[in-house]
DNA sequence: TATTGACATTTTATGCTTATAATGTCAAAT
DNA sequence: ATTTGACATTATAAGCATAAAATGTCAATA
């Protein structure tokens, strides 16, 4: 039974995570990541290209984990386990488990704006495609609850994609200032309660 | 009767503005300014304490413009001097008039990420106050539509100053990556339409 | 055969120097 | 009373040198 993981990886890449969120990423050296790890340096070597391509791989992970998470959360898979739960609050669980962990890592660590700037630099291109993944996700729901009478999207004027923009772009810009994940929970409830009300 | 714009002031104001667009703040020296202003660099310094103070005037300047056009729009002083136009129109064009002109800045010039970020390190305070006088010139406009029966803030279950902050974070993301204000436009026409209608 | 110590190379940080540009001031001039 | 030329001061940029830190490689090794 084959299986892609590799535990010495892993390892390594917790432990850059943990270093990163520590003292940033310029800050933060191949010895600590081994150091932290418990190996030698070199043999990050073996496993890794380089610094960059560890952090890549991190930033890569969480994009994928964020993708996949709510792409669940609008199929309804949700996580509590519970009742069927109508479209708003499927929505609305996509956008915490997209957005969530994200700002968790911004919030959380005191080198948070140069993690961001560093992601932007060496992973603009993960950052794009996930974007437009997730943007079309989001609209690929819109056009199947459409479908099912869900939503009125000919009442807005907008098609699939224009209202997976407009949730795209408005939920990614509740971030702004938000102190800790609670807080843009808060936001994202009210944001697609009202939105989805507007959308019948 | 007195009057306080001061023409010269103003005049160097103007030559200021140019000067950023065209190289960005730090690579505009006052003697580009005095030159685009028909004046002596030196002069400069009887009307303005040093480059930093012409470019927070610049800021307030445009602040003190956006936020007046807004508030004026949502009081319904529409500037097509048309029939009075029901809530959604006037808090669309309020973003419009909010947003608008400093996404202009930044898509205009070829240094409006620079120009950005130094305004952020020059002018934060004016930034910070500015957010906060919009958002709560919102709230009150979502009070009195409340009590006008305009909107039910109830069935969202959200204060009038908690409906604000979601109009303004989210309108705010809306910015991001537009190449345009006519972009711009378009998307806060959407997203007013389709949460105008939820709030009934 | 995965790991690592040791080595060669590269990058980063610091200090110092010089040249140039920009700033802020003020007495003289219009 | 403004405006400005001229001056003194400050800041910026480039070049060069050096030390320290970090990186990437590879033969030895366990």
């Amino acid at each position: 039974m084959r299986n892609d993981v590799d535990p010495k990886r892993e390892a390594i890449l917790a432990s850059a995570f943990t270093q990163f969120s520590r003292y940033g990423f310029r800050r933060t050296s191949m010895e600590d990541i081994a150091k932290e790890t418990g190996i030698s340096r070199a043999s990050i070597y073996s496993h890794f290209e380089n610094k960059e391509e560890i952090f890549r791989s991190l930033s890569a992970s969480l994009h994928e984990e964020t993708l996949g998470n709510a792409e669940s959360r609008l199929k309804g898979e949700s996580p509590v386990g519970g009742a069927q739960s109508d479209l708003a609050e499927r929505v609305e669980e996509a956008l915490v488990a997209r957005f969530g962990p994200f700002l968790e890592v911004v919030t959380q660590s005191a080198h948070g704006s140069e993690i961001y700037d560093e992601n932007n630099r060496l992973c603009g291109d993960l950052v794009t495609d996930s974007h437009q993944r997730f943007q079309s996700i989001l609209a690929t729901a819109m056009k199947s609850a459409s479908r099912a009478g869900e939503i009125d999207l000919k009442a807005a004027g907008l098609s699939a994609s224009g209202v997976a923009e407009l949730i795209h772009l408005g939920a990614a810009g509740l971030k702004q200032g938000a102190p800790d994940v609670a807080t843009l929970k808060k936001r994202l409830h009210g944001f697609v309660q009202v939105f989805f009300a507007g959308l019948r």
